[in-house]
DNA sequence: AGTAGATACTGCAGAACGCAGCATGTCAAG
DNA sequence: CTTGACATGCTGCGTTCTGCAGTATCTACT
C-alpha cells in the first residue's frame, strides 16, 4: 500500500445517506433496513450513525426533517432537499478514497504458521463457506421485487461486482484447500512451489501491462 | 447481511500484531512499515495503533518489550513470549467476524443517478485503474526478495486472494464500461437489461447451488 | 555546517462503535 | 380481553479508533 495515498475530500457517509434520500424520503429505522440490503455490501457503517448523521444533513439544510406520528408514538422523516440534490451530484464527482477490505479469517491464514494444517484448512474452509452464503443472500436481493425499478440498472451493476468478488472469493478457497492438501505441515508446505503462484502476477507487473 | 452475524469473540488487531511478533521481533516502526507491505491488505488499521496495541500485549505478558539504545535515541523492540504463541495458536483456532470491504467509488456509482453519466463512467474508470494500480503493487512484492522465505508459502496463498479480487474488479470496470456505453443517461440505461445481468447467479440460487 | 529525510514515538480532539435502555405499536394465542 | 412476543423508533454513554500535529534524535549528503 503506498504512503501517498489519496484521501476523500469528505466523509462519505453522510453522502451515501444523501443518496438514499435522494431515491425517497425514509425514517432513519427504514433507512437502517434499506442500508441492511444494499448500501452495507460496499459502505459497511454502525447503524447509530444512521440516526445522528440526518440530523446534521438537516442543520446544514441538505435535507429536512418532518415529524408524523403514529397514534402518540413521533417519528422523523428525512427528505432530500434541493440543495441536497446539488450536493450529492458535486460528490459525485470528487476523487474517491481507496478501496478496503477487510477480512480476519484470512489473517489467521496468514500465520497459520502458528498453528495446525488443520487449523488452516477449516479456516479456508469457513471462508468459502462465507462466501457460499453471501452469495445466496445476493441471489435471494436478485430474486426478489425490485423496490425501485427505475434504478434496477445501477443495483444490477453493483450487485455484480459484489457477486464477482465473492465468486473469486470462493474460487480461491477452493484452490487453497486443493493446494493445501499436499502440504505436509502449515509450515512446511513440502513440494509445493508458492513461486508459481506469483509467476502470471509477476510477469503482468515486468511487461508492464498493469501500468 | 443477515442481522444474525457472528461477531468474533476478541478484536484481532492485537493477535495481528502478535502474529507479526511471530515472525521476529520488530520494533513499532519497523511493524508499521511492514503492516503496509502484508497485513494492510486484508487487515487495515491506523499506523497509531501499532503504538498503543504492542504495550497491551506486554502488559498482558503476551510480548515482551526491550529497551535499546541507538546513541542517545531510545528505541522499543517487542518480542513474543512463549505465553504469546500459546495464545496466538489458540486465536488461529477461533471462529472469525465476516469480511468487509468498503468502497466509496461503488457508492458514487450506485447513487450515479443523482450525476450525468459522464462522471458514472469516470468513476469506473477510476475504479479499474485503482485496482490497476494495486494490482502492480502486488506485481511488485511478488517479484520482490522474499524477506521470510520459510514463510513463502503463506505469502503466496494471501497475496493470490488479493491479486483475484483486484482483477475481478478490474474485470468487472471494463464490463460496465462497455455495458454503459450503450446507456441513454445515467437514469436510463435505454434498452440494456438489467434482469440478464441477475441470471447466472439467480439461477445458482434457486437451484440451490449456494447451500 | 546545514538540512532533508528517516526513525521513534506521544498527545489530543473528534469520529465511530457497540450496547443497553426505553417507550410505543401490532398482532396472535390463550 | 389480556398477555407476550416482536417490530418500530429512537437516545445515552463509555470505549475504541483515527488522523494529525508535535517533538526529538539520528543519518546522509551537500
Amino acid at each position: 500500500m503506498p504512503t501517498t495515498r489519496k484521501t476523500a475530500a469528505q466523509d462519505a457517509t453522510p453522502y451515501a445517506i444523501l443518496g438514499l434520500l435522494s431515491v425517497r424520503p425514509w425514517t432513519t429505522y427504514e433507512l437502517a433496513q434499506q442500508v441492511r440490503r444494499s448500501l452495507h455490501w460496499f459502505w459497511p457503517r454502525a447503524e447509530r450513525k444512521l440516526y445522528d448523521d440526518p440530523k446534521r444533513l438537516a442543520a446544514e439544510g441538505l435535507a429536512k426533517a418532518t415529524e408524523e406520528f403514529t397514534g402518540k408514538r413521533k417519528r422523523t422523516v428525512y427528505s432530500i432537499t434541493a440543495k441536497g440534490r446539488r450536493e450529492l451530484k458535486a460528490w459525485l464527482g470528487t476523487p474517491s478514497a481507496q478501496p478496503s477490505w477487510e477480512n480476519e479469517a484470512l489473517v489467521k491464514v496468514f500465520f497459520a504458521d502458528g498453528g495446525d494444517l488443520t487449523t488452516l484448512r477449516t479456516n479456508l474452509t469457513e471462508m468459502g463457506d462465507a462466501a457460499r452464503a453471501r452469495l445466496a443472500e445476493l441471489g435471494e436481493l436478485a430474486a426478489g421485487e425490485a423496490p425501485f425499478p427505475e434504478r434496477r440498472h445501477l443495483n444490477a451493476v453493483t450487485i455484480r461486482l459484489s457477486q464477482e468478488l465473492e465468486e473469486a472469493t470462493l474460487r480461491w478457497s477452493q484452490w487453497a484447500l486443493e493446494s493445501t492438501a499436499a502440504w505436509k505441515a502449515s509450515d512446511d508446505p513440502g513440494r509445493w512451489d508458492p513461486q508459481s503462484v506469483y509467476t502470471p502476477l509477476v510477469e503482468a507487473w515486468s511487461e508492464g501491462r498493469l501500468t
